[in-house]
DNA sequence: ATAGATAATCAACAAGTGTTCATTAAATAC
DNA sequence: GTATTTAATGAACACTTGTTGATTATCTAT
C-alpha cells in the first residue's frame, strides 16, 4: 500500500506474464489451442512450471489476459463515435459498428490466430458480453419503441454484428472494412417486408 | 457391410456411448465442464478408460454427440414452416425463428445445463454454423436486394436470433416463447431510422 | 448353435498435471 | 546501501492422461 494504485508492479511478475503470453501466442501459430500443454508453455517461456501456477489456473487464463488487451482496444473503437458530441441520442449503433470493423481489421492477425488455433468460441462470448454491456450503458436513457425489450434488442444487434465479423474472419478478411460497413447499412436498410423476411 | 445402413449397430458400442453421455450429463449437474476429467466420466459410467478412448478423443466429443441430437431437433423445428408449402419464397426467417424459440423452450433443461456447466460457447458456434448452413440452403434461389452479400446477411440474422436466445437462456427463461417471438417481430419491424439506429 | 469379429477389460507405461516446500534471486521500500 | 518482502526455481509428490498389448466377453452373421 504505497504505490499510486495497488497494482502489481513487480517487474518479475509482468515479465513472467509477458513471457507466458508470448509463448502461448507463439505456440498457437503451429498448434491447436487444445493441444498446447502447460509444460509446452513454460518450456517455451523458459520458466518454471510453478511460476505459471502462481499467476494462472488454466492456460485459458493467459488467453483471457491477451484478449483483455484486444477488448480494451475494441471498446475504445466502439466508443469513439460518441466522443465530442452533445447529440448523443442521434449517434448510432451503425457508426459504432463501423469502428468495430476497423478495429478487427487492425487486429487481423490476432483474430486469424484465434481461428487458426480454434480458440474463437471463448472469445466470441466475451466480445458479446462486453459489447452488450457497453451498448446498454451508452444507450440507456435513449427511448425507442416502448414495447421492445431493450436487453433482447441489444443482444440481437450485438450478436448480429459479431455474426458478420465471424463470417468476415472465417473468410480470411477477403473484404475490407468499408465493404463490411456498406453491407451493414444495406442489411439494416433492407426492409423486413422484402422477400426473405416477409411475414406470413 | 450387411446392415440396412453401414451404421454401427453393435449393442456394446451404443451402450458404452450412452453410459458415457449419461455420466457426463450427470457430472455436469454439479461440476463445471472444464473440471470434469475423463477419469470422472469412466468411473461414473463404470467403464474402462480404454473404452472412452476407443470412441472419443476429448470429453468435448461426448458433448458434441449429445449436441448433435439436440441440433437434429432444432433443424427439424427450423424446417417445419417450410413443410407442405409451394410458396417457399414467401416463407420467412421470422416464422422459422418462432419454431426455434419453441425448440429451445422444449429443451430448456438441456440449455440451462450448458450454461450451468459453462459449456455454452462451444455449442453456440455449432448452432450458428448449422443454422447458417440451413438458411443459406433453404433460401438459395430467393432473390432480395442484389447489393447484399447473402452470406453476411445470413450470418447477421442467424447470430441475431441466437443472441436473443442466449439472452433468454441467461435470464433463466423468464419469458415464454411467445414473448420471444413477439419481441423478434417488434425488433424487426422497428425502423432503422428510429432513434437508436438513426444514421448520421 | 457355432464361428469369427470386435468391443470391453485389465495392467502397465511414459508423460503431463497440479501442488508443496526449501532455497535462491530479485524486487521494493527505507 | 541495506533490510525486507516476495517472485522464481528445482525437486519431489500423488494423481491424471493417453496409449499399448494380451486376454476375456459379447456381439453379428450364418
Amino acid at each position: 500500500m504505497s504505490n499510486k494504485q495497488n497494482l502489481p508492479i513487480d517487474r518479475r511478475i509482468t515479465k513472467s506474464k509477458q513471457a507466458l503470453m508470448d509463448a502461448l501466442l507463439s505456440l498457437m501459430q503451429t498448434k491447436a489451442f487444445k493441444k498446447i500443454t502447460v509444460t509446452d508453455i513454460v518450456k517455451t517461456a523458459n520458466l518454471n512450471r510453478g511460476t505459471f501456477y502462481k499467476h494462472y489456473e488454466y492456460k485459458e487464463d493467459i488467453l483471457d489476459e491477451i484478449v483483455d488487451d484486444v477488448i480494451a482496444d475494441l471498446i475504445s473503437s466502439y466508443r469513439e463515435p460518441y466522443k465530442n458530441t452533445e447529440t448523443f441520442e442521434l449517434m448510432t449503433l451503425t457508426s459504432s459498428a463501423i469502428k468495430i470493423f476497423e478495429h478487427v481489421s487492425h487486429k487481423k492477425e490476432f483474430y486469424s490466430l484465434m481461428v487458426k488455433s480454434n480458440a474463437l468460441s471463448g472469445l466470441q462470448s466475451k466480445l458479446c458480453d462486453v459489447l452488450k454491456e457497453v451498448t446498454l450503458k451508452d444507450l440507456k436513457g435513449v427511448q425507442s419503441n416502448p414495447k421492445i425489450n431493450r436487453e433482447l434488442q441489444t443482444s440481437f444487434y450485438v450478436h448480429a454484428i459479431l455474426g458478420m465479423i465471424t463470417e468476415w474472419i472465417n473468410h480470411e478478411f477477403k473484404y475490407d472494412s468499408n465493404y463490411m460497413s456498406e453491407q451493414l447499412l444495406e442489411i439494416l436498410q433492407s426492409r423486413q417486408g422484402d422477400v426473405v423476411f416477409k411475414l406470413t
